[in-house]
DNA sequence: TTTGTCAAGGACAATTATTGTCCAAAGATA
DNA sequence: TATCTTTGGACAATAATTGTCCTTGACAAA
C-alpha cells in the first residue's frame, strides 16, 4: 500500500503552500525569489535551480534530498511524455547505469 | 539471458563504424555532417538531433525507432548519474508517467 | 623522409534555450 | 469599491549548445 499519492513536483509544492494558507508573495519572499517566478515554478512553466529546491524544502522543513529525487523524477517522466517513449526505457537506462557506474 | 551487451548510445554507433571498416569522413559525409561533429558524437560531446539519429539508423540500415531509444535511455543514465541520484528514482518516476498519462 | 589518412580536441562565432523580472489583466474576497 | 492573489505575456539578460574550422599527433605506405 503506497502512501502518498503520486503527483508531480509542481503539484507537490503548490499543496504544500495552499495546505498552509500561504500565498505565493509570502513563500517568494521568505525563499528570496520573485513572486511570478514561484507561481512559474508552480505551474511547471519554470525549472527551479537546485539552490531553490533547498530553499523550499528548508521552508517547509522538507528533507532537501527528497525533494530533489521528486523533481528529478519529475524531469525523468516528462522527457519519455514528450519524447512518447515505452516505459521500457526506464529498464534500458537501468542497465546503463549499471554498466556506467561499473566502468567507473 | 541478454542478447546483446548493454554499452552507451555513443559507443554503439562507434562500434557499428569501427566494424563495417569505416573511417568516420566516410560516414559522416553520407549522412551530411561534419567530420569532426561525428567524432564528438562518438565520444558523446555532442548531442545528436534527432534528424541526425534517423540518418545514422538509416545509414546502418537500423530501425530509427530503436536508435531513439538507445539515445534517450542513454540521457536518463547520464543525468542519474550526474546527480549521483538512487536507481529508485526511476520507480519513482514510472509511477509519475503513469499518473500524467492518466489524467490525459 | 615525405605524403596521406585518420582521430582528437581546442577555440569560437552563431544559434537556441532558459531564466528572472516587470507589468497588466483577471479572479477572489470582504 | 478597494485589496489581495494568481496568471500570463513580453522581453532583456544569461546560459547552454551547436557546428565548423583548424591544429596536433599517431600511424602507415611509398
Amino acid at each position: 500500500m503506497r502512501k502518498n499519492k503520486v503527483t508531480t513536483f509542481a503539484e507537490q509544492i503548490r499543496r504544500l503552500r495552499q495546505e498552509a494558507h500561504l500565498s505565493l508573495r509570502e513563500v517568494a519572499l521568505n525563499i528570496g525569489i520573485d513572486t511570478s517566478l514561484l507561481g512559474k515554478i508552480e505551474r511547471n512553466e519554470r525549472q527551479p535551480t537546485k539552490e531553490q529546491i533547498k530553499q523550499v524544502a528548508k521552508y517547509f522543513k522538507l528533507d532537501e534530498r527528497d525533494m530533489m529525487k521528486e523533481y528529478l523524477s519529475d524531469q525523468i517522466a516528462y522527457k519519455i511524455l514528450e519524447e512518447e517513449a515505452d516505459l521500457d526505457i526506464l529498464k534500458v537506462a537501468e542497465r546503463k547505469i549499471q554498466y556506467l557506474r561499473a566502468k567507473q
